[in-house]
RNA sequence: GCGGGUGUGGCGGAACAGGUAGACGCAAGGGACUUAAAAUCCCUCGAUAGUGAUAUCGUGCCGGUUCGAGUCCGGCCACCCGCACCA
């Protein structure tokens, strides 16, 4: 018994028990009803955990413990995304191996997030890192190697100079590394690239089936970028040759008045001999190349280019000769690397064409293309376009590529702004792909039965400037037999990046000693898909990304009963310092959990960092909200002196009990812990403003509150004398009828403008209601009534002249 | 530029389906207890006028619909977050 609140003992008290009692493991009774909440497994970083690990964490934990009391078998669990560059740089700091250092830091936060009280099932714990984890890993990997998804292509990649390392599109902000800020460049290397780009459409079209937060689904479509349109031939003159371009607008086809080819395009040097002012294409090539992707972004505005003096390209529909230009606003990357310019309908078009004097023609009507580009695909009507005259947008869109198609011009086509997925990173902490070149057979996979293949001991884990793996420097390991012919071979020396492992966490939670698969397929179709899944909104266009992606194609292999890998989706707002601005060291604005827990307990944090504000926006930290925080369960420990030996909720609070149940259990489910803990704090309110509790009243409170705060309503659970556990009940039910109050205050407006308010019962009809109301007013009711407003319930108005 | 979001007291934020704007919490002020402080408890707390009951104004701005608008409609403004020359 404790006298006092004294949350750092009530809090280890109760940690031990339920950890001996095993309390939150899932069960694998597969009959009974489940429920798989998850959120994203954390990075251990030698920092340990920041304030806003504990709000998505906490979050989902009260969803997690209200389920068990509505008596599903439910999946939480928790584990370690630990393979990685920052562990990596600090192992090679310091000269310890990454998995000691990886250990640590494991131990450290799962100390801390014990210290939270969170109803993880810790007997699913996973780690990347470990080679029955990584085994899985690989086995994915050679699947879609077979399955012809993996292949190695040399290609430019985004390099980071600092971090020694290729990175993926994805993790390229600004033009700068995503990690450390340096400024990448572009670099030609073999790597491994995956075809996420095969899945563009299934990727797309699995979002109609899922229920994802809006913004998150936005933002994979933009991510994917799908755009229709066609591909079109244009010859070019005096050559047997076509220039292919792609365009979404194919209905302007008429007002192509000259083409744009990439800087890197092919022709140039194909045709080189011809053009007349090689030179300047020399320059502005080398000018193009110089710029890394910050500067052409930054300097998108002002268009620039060179002409291809003595190229020219004839407009397939007009048969006019048209000239030929090379611009860095055109990107290689992207549909052909070549495009009609029509500057009548582009606004990129029409500043090029203004910029440069070239002629502009109008072949859509409605807009003033002199002014500016006409660009509305509603409204207008073809002009100047020959057989397409008078039709609407979408009709010629039509009628155009049956026509390009019957001549053998071009052809229907769909784009995509996602790339293939580079997967190869030049670095130590990763799995090692399970591949090996031989001269003779090329990349030949491992057999599955030599997976896992373990990552060797190396001397160094320093990467080489000229970007090859530290792997590469162990000849023992590098040199192997081919698993094909049995020559020689060398084993890949490249690791996986980081969203390898944590692409497919969620599976092995599901079976996680499983060590003949990567899960059973009875736990995987019992537990999936993944009800509710709660993570970053930086995440939504890698780690999301890539993991539906996976997950797809392990369902186009049979491994995974279900399409779609999570039901639901939601993110949370970030936890900013106390001075508004992202929490950082060099700001010095940091809170650390540790020290809150230290002081005022975890109930209280968990409690705080759900009252903070809605969950999906930014919070700033507050020191002041926190301890108000803190009073509020020290006045539900100071209650318990007040709970009386009467059963029954009282008549003075019946209603109020009800009311609460009910809006606790809907905002716990919608996210909306703040305004829950609001009704616990106001009805607590009430109890005071009574005076005394009866033992159900403080029973349904305890059990309302224990999601929240679940040490404090275990220990008080306890101390009152209650059966069992407070952490085992079955959750609170309401009574409809009875969240309705008997009587109710209306507010009585005259003209819509409150003047006053009356008690009367709730199903008063509308005589009773307004007589009530015309006494309540008295003299201040005056002139002629034309109109009596009664909404029972709601509202009564007097419209009155 | 495109897409998404947000504008409510001194602050964080509430407000069902159009129906008493500001719940709940913080801060602040006053009081009780105390030798004192902390803690705790009680009261006040959008602005203006008034001793007061009360009145007028008030949810970014302008207009509209309605008996009644923070909420619906039209038009703006500001800020934040993504993406950014993707043809």
């Amino acid at each position: 018994m404790f006298e006092r609140y004294e949350p750092n003992r009530i809090e280890s008290k109760w940690q031990k028990i339920w950890e001996e009692e095993k309390a939150f493991a899932a069960t694998t009774d597969y009959s009974k009803p489940k429920y798989y909440a998850l959120v994203e497994f954390p990075y251990p970083s030698g920092q340990g955990l920041h304030v806003g690990h504990p709000r998505p964490y906490t979050a989902l934990d009260i969803v997690a413990r209200k389920r068990r009391m509505e008596g599903y078998n439910v999946l939480f669990p928790m584990g370690w995304d630990a393979f990685g560059l920052p562990t990596e740089n600090y192992a090679i700091k310091n000269h310890i191996h990454p998995r000691i250092v990886t250990e640590n830091n494991v131990r450290h936060f799962k100390n801390q997030l014990q210290m939270l009280g969170y109803s993880f099932d810790w007997d699913r714990e996973v780690n990347t890192t470990d080679p029955n984890y990584y085994h899985w890993t690989q086995w994915i990997f050679l699947k879609m190697f077979k399955a012809g998804l993996a292949y190695k292509a040399k290609m430019p990649i985004n390099w980071c100079p600092s971090c020694k390392v290729g990175l993926a599109n994805e993790e390229v902000v600004d033009g700068c590394c995503e990690r450390c800020g340096t400024p990448i460049i572009h670099r030609q290397q073999t790597q491994w690239m995956l075809k996420i780009t095969e899945y563009a459409d299934k990727l797309l079209e699995g979002l109609d089936q899922v229920d994802y937060i809006e913004r998150v689904k936005t933002s994979q479509r933009n991510w994917i970028g799908r755009s229709t349109g066609a591909e079109v031939d244009f010859a070019l003159a005096g050559t047997d040759d076509k220039i292919r371009v792609f365009t979404t607008r194919p209905d302007t086809l008429f007002g192509a008045t000259y083409m744009v080819l990439s800087p890197e395009h092919p022709y140039i040097e194909k045709y080189a001999g011809r053009i007349l002012n090689l030179d300047a294409v020399r320059a502005y090539q080398a000018e193009a190349a110089r710029k890394s992707d910050f500067e052409r972004a930054e300097l998108a505005k002002d268009k620039t280019g060179v002409e291809l003096k003595g190229l020219r390209a004839v407009n397939p529909v007009t048969g006019n000769e048209i000239p030929i230009w090379i611009s860095d606003y055109v990107l290689m990357t992207y549909g052909t690397g070549a495009i009609m310019a029509v500057p009548g309908h582009d606004t990129r078009d029409w500043d090029f064409a203004k910029a440069f004097g070239l002629p502009i023609v109008e072949v859509v009507a409605g807009g003033n293309v002199e002014e500016a580009a006409f660009t509305d695909v509603q409204t207008g009507k073809m002009v100047n376009s020959g057989f397409l005259n008078g039709m609407e947008v979408a009709d010629a869109k039509k009628a155009i590529i049956a026509w390009l198609e019957e001549k053998g011009l071009g052809t229907p086509k769909v784009n995509y702004k996602l790339r293939d997925w580079v997967f190869s990173r030049q670095r130590y902490w990763g799995e090692p792909i399970p591949i090996v070149h031989c001269e003779k057979c090329g990349y030949v996979p491992l057999s599955e039965e030599d997976l896992p293949l373990l990552l060797p001991e190396v001397e160094s884990y320093e990467p080489a400037d000229d970007g090859s793996s530290p792997l590469s420097k162990m000849t023992d390991w590098v040199n192997t037999t081919c698993p094909c012919c049995g020559g020689p071979a060398k084993r890949e020396t490249d690791t996986m990046p980081q969203w390898a492992g944590s692409s497919w966490y969620y599976l092995r939670y599901t079976d996680p000693k499983n060590d003949t698969c990567l899960a059973s397929p009875e736990a995987l179709k019992y537990w999936l898909p993944v009800d509710w899944y709660n993570g970053g909104m930086e995440h939504t266009t890698l780690h999301l990304l890539y993991s539906r992606f996976w997950h797809h194609f392990l369902y186009d292999e049979n491994v995974v009963p279900v399409a779609e890998p999570y039901q639901k989706r939601t993110s949370h707002g970030m936890i900013l310092g106390e001075d508004g601005e992202k929490m950082s060291k060099s700001r010095g604005n940091v809170v650390n959990p540790d020290d809150i827990v230290k002081e005022f307990g975890a109930d209280t944090l968990r409690t705080y960092e759900m009252f903070i504000g809605a969950f999906e926006q930014a919070a700033a930290w507050s020191t002041d909200g926190v301890k108000g925080c803190r009073r509020f369960l020290d006045r539900v420990w100071k209650l318990s002196e007040s709970v009386t030996s009467a059963g029954g909720y009282s008549k003075a609070l019946e209603t109020k009990i009800h009311q609460t149940i009910k809006k606790v259990s809907q905002d716990y489910e919608g996210l909306k812990f703040n305004t829950a803990l609001a009704a616990l704090m106001a009805l607590l309110n009430e109890f005071y403003r009574v005076g005394s509790v009866t033992r159900d009243e403080w029973r349904t409170f305890l059990l309302l509150l224990n999601p929240v705060a679940p040490h404090i309503t275990e220990e008080l659970w306890e101390q009152s004398g209650f059966e069992g556990r407070c952490y085992a009940q079955k959750w609170p039910v309401y009574e409809e009828a009875k969240t309705i109050e008997d009587t109710v205050e209306m507010a009585i407006q005259v003209n819509g403008k409150m003047r006053g308010t009356v008690m009367i019962p709730r199903t008063a009809d509308k005589d009773t209601a307004l007589a009530a109301a015309r006494e309540a007013l008295g003299d201040r009711l005056s002139g002629t009534i034309v109109k009596e407003i009664y909404v029972p319930g709601r509202i009564i108005n007097f419209v009155v002249k």
